[in-house]
DNA sequence: TTTGTTAGTACACCTTACGAACAAACCCTA
DNA sequence: TAGGGTTTGTTCGTAAGGTGTACTAACAAA
C-alpha cells in the first residue's frame, strides 16, 4: 500500500505567479457572472455587486462588448426614479452555441447544440453498435461533426461528459466499456474542430449541470445510477477531482457485512450489484413474474445507498444529494429508504438539513453539464 | 429534511474582485512560501522557482528585509562558478515566535511557544478540572497569557485547536464538552492580546501539522482518536469545512448493521462506540482481567474504522490516512485491520495507492497544527 | 426654474510587474 | 595579465490595471 505502486499521473501543485493581467480575467469573469445570471443590469448596477468602481466596469464592458460578448438593451424603463436612466446591459445569448455530448448511456452516444444559457436547441444521438477503442472515438467525432454543422452561431466549444476516469487535460485515462486507456479526447477534440474542448467524467459533468442548471448551492453531490453506479463531487463551489482523478468511483464500495451479491470485479456487495439498473430491473422483472412485491427490492437497494452515503455526508458535511437515473427506479420507495437510513445512520446535524431528491434535469443532464464546463472554461461563468 | 431547518451560519460565496494588490501579497506570499521550505537560495534563485523575474524578486525581497521577515545570509560559497557570486537569503526564523494550544485533550488544555519552523520551544499546561463555559475561556486566556509571557521574540499570533464545530471566522459554534455555544473565541483572543488569531477544529489542525511538518501532499486525511472520534480533511491542499462548518465529524456515523453499542448520542453502532479510547480502554481492561486475549478487541474496532472509511475514501479518491491518537491502542492490530477492510472493501485502483499510517507528530500534533495555521494566515506560508 | 439624484465618462495618479541595459564579480583562456 | 564569457542584482523607463476626483448628461420633484 504505497503510494508508488500505481503508475499513475501527478496532480501538479497549483500555486504560481499571479500577475496583473490575471486579476483582470477573473475581474472580467465576474462581470461575466453576475450578467450571466441575471440579465438587464446596468452598469452601476454591476459596480455595486461585484464591488469594483463603475470606471472599471466600464472599461470591462466596454471590452466585452468589442468582442461581441455584451450587447446594451436600451435605457431601464417603467418604474419613475430620479437621476439619469441606466442603460441596461446583457450577454449576447445568441452569439454562441455549445456542443455538448454524452457517452455514459448504454449502447448510444446522445449529444445536443445547447444555446448560452444551458437550453437544448437540437439533439442528435448515434448508436455505438458493440464499438470501442479507435471506433468508438471515430463514433465520438461524427458526432460531434454533425453537431458542429448544426450550429446557427459560432461554436463556443465542445463538451464531452465521458464515463471512466478522466485526467484534468481531458485524456480518458480508463473507461472499460468503450475499451479506451488514455484515450487524449480532449486534445484530439479540439485539434480536429479548431474548437476549445473539454471532456471530463460523466458524473463531474452532471454535477456541474445541477449546479449551473438546477439551482443547486456550491456543495452537492449528485449520484448517477445506470449501468454502474458513480458520484459527482461539487465541494465549496468547485470539482473534486481526487489524487488520481477517480473521486466518485463509488461502485465498487463494498456496502454490509453479509457478504451479499458477487459483483464482475470479484468483490461481493459492491453498491452496484444493489443498485445498477441491470441488477434492479432482472430483480424487480422476476418479482413481478412470481407475483411477489416489487417494493422491498428498491427499498432494499436505497438501504444499501443511505449506509454507503452515511459515512461520506458525514465527513464532508454535505448538504444535499441529487440522484440522477431511471425515476421509474429511483423517485420513490428507493429514495424514501436511503433518506430513512441516512436518517437513522447520521447525527441530527448532518441529516437535518440534508435534502436528497432527483436531478429536474433529466436525461439531458450530462450534455447540459457538458455546455457548463465549456461555458466555465471559455468565459469563467458557472 | 430541508436546508433551512438548521439555524446555522451559512458560508459566503467567495467569488469577489481581485485587485493587483491581492495580486502582490499572492507573489509575497509565494516568495515566503518558496523561502520557508528552502533556505539559502538567491533573489535569481527565486526568480527561477517562481517564475517571476529578478526584478519583481529584488523588490519583494526588499520590501520583506524592511519589514524584518527576511535576511541575507552572505555570499554563496563553494562550488566554483562563473559569474557574481548570489547572495544568499533566509527567512530571519527567530524574527517570530508562535503560540499554539490544544484545547482537545481530556481535562487539560496544552500549549505550546512554537518557533517559525515548527519546533516546540515551550510546552505549558493548565488542568481543565471540570470548567466549563466561561470558566473554560478563562482557561484558555490564562495559558496564552502564560505562553506570550514566554516569548524570546515578538509572537506573529495565537491558534488554537479546539474541539467542536469551528466557523470560518474562529467563533466555536458548538463544543459539548467545554460547554460552549457560539463562543467567539478568535475575536475575543486577538482583542485581548492585539496579536493574530486563530481558531479552528482540533482535526482540521491536526490535518494541517501532518501536511506542513509530517511530510504529507495535500491530499490527505487524518483520523483524531480520543474521548471522540473526528477527521480533518485535506482536498487538493486546502481544508474541506463542509458547509455547516462540520466536515469530518465521523464520531456518530453507524458502522455495521448488526446494531451494536449503545452511543451517548442514542444510536446504537456509533463509530465512537467501537473506537474512542474510553470505550477501548475499558474493553482491553476487561479482557485483560478476565484472561481472554485483547487482540481481537482492537482488530474489531480496526475493522469497523476501515467500514466507515472505505466510502469516504473511495469518494474522494484519498491517497493517504493519518492516525492521531494513543499509539498503544492504534498502532498495531487496529491498523492493519483497518487497512485489511479497506483492502476489501474498496477497488484495487483505490486501496493500491492508499497508505494508512500513525502519525510521526505525536501528541504536539494539535499544537503545531495551530501554528501552522497561524504561519499559513499571517505569511501564506504552509 | 431650481435642487437633488443617478449614470456614465475623462483624467490624473498609484501600484505592480516587466524588459532592457548595465555594473559588479566571478570563471576561464590565451 | 588582459580579455571574453557568465551570472547576479540593480536602475530606468514602460505597460497594464484599478482607483479617486471631477465632470457631463439626464431625469424627478418642488
Amino acid at each position: 500500500m504505497t503510494r508508488e505502486s500505481f503508475a499513475g499521473i501527478r496532480q501538479l501543485r497549483p500555486s504560481r505567479k499571479l500577475l496583473p493581467e490575471h486579476a483582470r480575467g477573473h475581474n472580467r469573469s465576474l462581470v461575466l457572472q453576475t450578467l450571466y445570471r441575471a440579465s438587464g443590469k446596468s452598469r452601476a448596477d454591476l459596480a455595486r455587486d461585484t464591488g469594483l468602481t463603475r470606471v472599471t466596469i466600464s472599461d470591462l464592458i466596454a471590452e466585452l462588448m468589442l468582442e461581441g460578448l455584451v450587447i446594451e438593451l436600451g435605457q431601464r424603463e417603467g418604474e419613475a426614479r430620479p437621476g439619469k436612466p441606466a442603460t441596461l446591459l446583457d450577454l449576447k445569448r445568441d452569439a454562441f452555441q455549445i456542443v455538448g455530448i454524452d457517452l455514459s448511456a448504454f449502447e448510444i452516444f446522445r449529444g445536443a447544440l445547447l444555446s448560452v444559457d444551458g437550453e437544448v436547441l437540437h439533439s442528435a444521438e448515434i448508436p455505438l453498435a458493440g464499438s470501442t477503442g479507435a471506433d468508438a472515438t471515430a463514433k465520438v467525432f461524427a458526432l460531434a461533426e454533425e453537431l458542429v454543422a448544426a450550429a446557427t452561431s459560432p461554436v463556443l466549444g465542445i463538451g464531452v461528459g465521458s464515463p471512466g476516469v478522466v485526467a484534468l487535460d481531458g485524456t480518458v485515462l480508463g473507461a472499460p466499456n468503450l475499451g479506451w486507456r488514455h484515450e487524449p479526447l480532449q486534445t484530439a477534440l479540439s485539434a480536429h474542430f479548431d474548437l476549445p474542448a473539454v471532456v471530463a467524467n460523466d458524473a463531474n459533468a452532471a454535477v456541474l449541470a445541477e449546479h449551473s442548471f438546477g439551482g443547486s448551492e456550491g456543495d452537492l453531490m449528485l449520484v448517477k445510477v445506470g449501468h454502474g453506479v458513480g458520484a459527482g463531487l461539487l465541494l465549496g463551489g468547485s470539482l473534486l477531482h481526487g489524487s488520481r482523478f477517480a473521486a466518485g468511483e463509488l461502485g465498487h464500495v463494498v456496502v454490509g457485512t453479509h457478504g451479499g451479491p458477487l459483483c464482475v470485479c470479484g468483490k461481493h456487495g459492491c453498491l452496484e450489484t444493489w443498485l445498477a439498473t441491470p441488477r434492479l430491473d432482472a430483480a424487480l422483472a422476476e418479482a413481478r413474474s412470481s407475483g411477489t412485491p416489487t417494493e422491498p427490492i428498491l427499498t432494499e437497494a436505497g438501504r444499501h445507498l443511505g449506509i454507503a452515503l452515511a459515512p461520506v455526508i458525514a465527513a464532508l458535511n454535505l448538504p444535499e444529494i441529487v440522484l440522477s437515473g431511471p425515476r421509474e427506479l429511483l423517485d420513490g420507495a428507493l429514495t424514501d429508504a436511503a433518506v430513512d437510513t441516512l436518517r437513522n445512520r447520521t447525527m441530527a446535524e448532518i441529516h437535518g438539513e440534508l435534502s436528497v431528491r432527483m436531478t429536474t434535469l433529466g436525461e439531458d443532464i450530462v450534455v447540459r453539464g457538458a455546455a457548463a464546463m465549456v461555458l466555465s472554461k471559455q468565459l469563467g461563468v458557472s
